[in-house]
DNA sequence: CAGTGGTCTAGACCACTCC
DNA sequence: GAGTGGTCTAGACCACTGT
């Protein structure tokens, strides 16, 4: 599975080991790692290797420089691009709203064929799954219904949702290297547009959204948002650095 | 409107540099620019100097680089994220189908004030209008209507989109700098349903973009597709380059 | 083979921040 | 002032592609 077996670069080695570090919690957010000084000691290395190493993950957002004060971990990114969606929570608050979450199931079930596809399970095993329904100043927004992979998040059920969504704690505590993201426009069920205070002739925008760790399926989530309250939106400057708004 | 007043670093005057010849086409795509060793000469800088200008062009996306070979301008690039959604004909080609499109309208507007406002003209100034339909193995797949600003783009209405749809003529004529994609689910209205041959019951994914260059609005255009026979996808790996697919 | 890019070194100067 | 990161230099070795 791993390429590069002719050895890596050394300032990729130096990007792998901090790396790692950041995501296995070794050195959390906010944790001040050494300085270029103290790498190259450590390492053995020129200063320009060390520095492209962190120059590297500045720029992938893992790391954060300040000159004349030293080098830290970032903090817990709301990622580069459409990661923002991942936490619906901070958007609402962001706009001075008031945010809630309704839980309305966290349990334990078997597999679907479907479910266990999206999770490279077999159909039939045991599969995490709740469901939850997010409300902007008490009007709903979202209702998301997701799936959890319990080999690699087995302490799922036992947490405490009402202190912090399900979006969040695996944002949290399980740091994903890739992500998919599907969008699509649909009309909501019954159950779903009573749920939603919607009709059922309404359009909703579906957005469905794998995330794995190390090739590992971590989570498949299905996020149904009445149109007329939410639309997904981005923004690019190509020039120097990509900022997003 | 430019920062940086205090000189720009040597390896980012090396960039402009050739930024600016790749973006005003004195190197078009596949122009095989400078070796290292003469950018080295030219300016006067060490090589470690260029390399980084030229390495960091490369992770824009700007040039492509070989070993042993050369390094070139890019090919119009699909571009990094969201961008591949620019380009409906070659992603309905790429699947091995027949892409077609159908103009509806090519022609110059007063501007409402809407359209006024999203390409901060006045309303009443002219602009320019399109309209066309894209079809994939001939069915509807797209329903396009643009405006474009006729200040940036004074020859649209010339052009012959029967070879090259709007999208493609103003991605290869007119390269943007910004982009603004937000996304929607509609129902379609009565006349949009007929064109698109779908029920008005039926949800819409609605896809508004605008784009700039330099700061100055080129176009604005809504994209409406059947939700049925369109979605949306994005899907990234944070480790390493983001990849897309 | 000469040319290209990919990487690395061991120094250096500067502007900045914190004490 | 000591420590930090931002940048730059003038060399170097290597693997690779072309002819």
């Amino acid at each position: 599975m791993k390429r590069d077996l002719p050895t890596l670069a050394l300032y990729a080695q130096v990007k792998d080991h901090i790396s790692r570090k950041i995501q296995d919690g070794t050195w959390p957010p906010g944790h001040r790692l050494p300085s270029e000084h103290e790498l190259v000691a450590q390492f053995g290395m020129a200063r320009m290797t060390v520095n492209r190493a962190l120059r590297e993950l500045v720029e992938q957002g893992r790391i954060v420089r300040v000159a004349g004060v030293g080098s830290f971990v970032a903090e817990n990114k709301p990622q580069s691009t459409l990661l923002q969606i991942a936490n619906i929570a901070s958007e609402i608050r962001q706009r001075g709203h008031d945010y809630r979450c309704e839980m309305l199931a966290v349990e334990r079930i078997a597999a679907s064929p479907d479910v266990a596809a999206w999770l490279d399970l077999r159909a039939g095993d045991s599969v995490f799954h709740s469901a939850c329904l997010h409300l902007e100043n008490d009007t709903p927004v979202q209702l998301e219904e997701r799936y959890v992979n319990p080999q690699v998040v087995p302490e799922y059920l036992e947490q405490d949702f009402s202190a912090m969504p399900p979006s969040e704690y695996l944002v949290r505590n399980v740091p994903f290297d890739q992500i998919e993201h599907v969008v699509d426009a649909v009309l909501p069920n019954a159950e779903q547009a009573e749920r939603l205070a919607m009709e059922v002739t309404d359009p909703c925008l579906l957005l469905t959204r794998r995330t794995w760790t190390r090739n590992t399926p971590v989570t498949w989530v299905r996020c149904l948002h009445p149109a007329s309250r939410y639309s997904l939106g981005s923004r690019f400057k190509a020039d120097g650095n990509p900022s997003f708004g």
